[in-house]
DNA sequence: CCGGTCAAACAGCGTG
DNA sequence: CACGCTGTTTGACCGG
């Protein structure tokens, strides 16, 4: 497995700049305690994701001690109790965008910058890695679903126009991303590339 | 309320 | 053993 490995620490000053700006306030206060789901410095401008963030209080808090890093230990915590239930923690607003951010820096990461990362935006090194890799599953369906797309519109049976090709994936595309804005965000990867 | 969709977390397997 | 990929499960959201 490459680990691209080299590229610049892009993210830490982008999040020290906004957490220090927005965060200190917020998420030291209440969230200290660190669940992770709860953290969202973003309550007060997006309805939408903070509802999304804050809906886990009916949720069972397995995941809430789970970011002092000790991956694959605390957060499977299904096993601890026997069966409780999954807890699937929403990611707030600005982790999302970072990860993001890094992900169109680079695809993988190495332990360190994975740690890093992680440390950054209050997240446990898991948690990291597997958004990289349902990232990267995602990234790569979708190339593939995208690339199908155009086969089939191109077949020369249906004649239909670039432009009319377009506006079917830009229509999709807006509906795939119509809840979550910070994923119009990024210039990279499959971003025009499908258009 | 229901079905569709998204995404975090998980399971299973392969690789070095 | 750690990590990756792929597919699945699960819970939340939205529109109809």
């Amino acid at each position: 497995m490459e680990m691209s490995g080299t590229a610049k620490p892009l993210t830490s000053f982008l999040i020290e700049d906004i957490l220090s700006a927005k965060d200190s306030a917020t998420m030291d206060g209440e969230c200290c305690s660190m669940k992770m789901d709860r953290c969202s410095p973003w309550e007060e401008e997006s309805e939408k994701l903070s509802a999304h963030a804050y809906s886990q209080e009916s949720m069972i808090g397995i995941q809430t001690e789970s970011h002092t890093s000790s991956p694959g230990s605390s957060e499977s915590s299904l096993s601890s109790a026997g069966k409780q239930k999954r807890s699937r923690a929403a990611f707030t607003h600005l982790q999302v965008l970072e990860l993001e951010k890094k992900f169109n820096h680079q695809k993988y990461l190495s332990a360190s910058e994975r740690a890093h990362l992680a440390s950054t935006l209050r997240l446990t090194e898991t948690q990291v890695k597997i958004w990289f890799q349902n990232r990267r599953y995602k990234t790569k369906r979708k190339q593939q679903s995208s690339e199908v797309c155009k086969d089939v519109y191109r077949a020369e049976g249906l004649g239909l126009r670039e432009d009319v090709i377009r506006s079917s994936l830009i229509s999709s595309f807006c509906k795939a991303y119509q809840y979550r804005p910070y994923l119009w965000d990024y210039s990279g990867a499959w971003g025009p590339m499908m258009w």
